[in-house]
DNA sequence: CCAGACTCGCGTACATGTACGCAAAAGTGT
DNA sequence: ACACTTTTGCGTACATGTACGCGAGTCTGG
């Protein structure tokens, strides 16, 4: 017998995302460190940098599956400012909701399948509804900048206690200025002029 | 004596901003380490969170000293949108340049007293140019969150090496959509959406 | 001038991600 | 079957932010 070794083969990067899925899925993203996930798999925490580079690695499939399941618009909006908006609340969302999916949208290009498949789509809807190709890249550039800029500052925010009473009343105004009535007034806004 | 203790009120809240800031300014915010603090004020790491709630709290007030500095529109443009433009590219500039204040204002909202003298001079020019107070402000909001949007991104695809060679043609060229007339376009039609 | 309260510097300790290299298990060619 | 290479699990170690509490220095009311 081998001392206290786990198996040969006891965990594979499918296995190891697969427990974090379901880890960050019950809401426990923040207790989510390569240690428990080890402990969990019943391994050693450093076995699991045999099978993933690091732990963003993890995430950004975790994240990948997540996204698949939360980015499709509600319905089949005929028109398409609708679909569009709703796809971009629709992300919008996942990103408030999902502290990891924010995580790894600021730390690199996102270009996982389910990141790809969105856009993609989101594209196609672009390019029918605006006069040229690039014209269609441009609003989805800046939508999309929009889009996880808004949802950046809305987390920000909500783990924020304003500890300071000497707030000035336009700082709480605008601070508080992150709901989602808020953000489609602005996304609005953006459609309307890159129609310009 | 006193073994090796360093002298009673060596170190106050002030130096250790100014430590931090010279750190900082001097590109080495990455190895800013509370440890590397403390060493470079003769003191030991604990000391200093007798002066300072945590990392954070010193960062706050280091990006306020920078930002003091650095978010002044270049000249005094005669048109609003001109000078709305540059005050949103010098903020975008700022927080690409020094990713200690991104990281700042990813993690709550900044209303120290740089970041409010800025947002009351925008939301003067706002309030000039736009038929209403709610307006401007919303105006503001839109703006903000998009340049900290782009700010982000920008600054996630600068530490991007792409990896993978499958890339998208549509996704490369979507990435690379980071640049300084990217963000003024996007910036000028949401200006322009937000006049409607 | 002195006792008690308060301020401050610090030593220890812990959780975290992960670099490095050893050794056991599995695979491979002969 | 045997020598080898490759794959895999893991122990150790380090840098980081910071919680906790001790004891020394300073201040304050009597």
């Amino acid at each position: 017998m081998t001392g206290n070794r786990a198996a040969w083969g006891t965990i594979s990067r499918d296995q190891i995302v697969a427990a974090a899925t379901r880890i960050v899925r019950a809401g426990a993203y923040e207790n989510m460190t390569m240690r428990s996930l080890a402990l969990e798999l019943g391994v050693s925490p450093m076995s699991l940098y045999r099978h993933v580079r690091d732990k963003d690695d993890i995430l950004d499939e975790v994240v990948d599956r997540l996204l698949a399941r939360a980015w499709r618009p509600s319905s089949n909006h005929v028109e398409w400012e609708k679909w569009i908006t709703s796809a971009a609340d629709k992300l919008r969302r996942f990103l408030v909701a999902e502290p990891a999916a924010l995580h790894v949208y600021l730390r690199h290009p996102v270009v996982t399948p389910a990141a790809i498949s969105r856009m993609n789509a989101m594209m196609d809807v672009l390019r029918g509804a605006l006069p040229d190709d690039d014209t269609a890249r441009r609003a989805y550039a800046a939508i999309h900048t929009y889009t996880v800029g808004f949802a950046a500052l809305e987390f920000s925010r909500s783990r924020w206690s304003d500890s300071s009473d000497n707030a000035d009343d336009l700082v709480v105004q605008l601070a508080s200025y992150t709901t989602r009535e808020q953000f489609i007034d602005g996304l609005h806004a953006l459609i309307r002029g890159l129609q310009c």
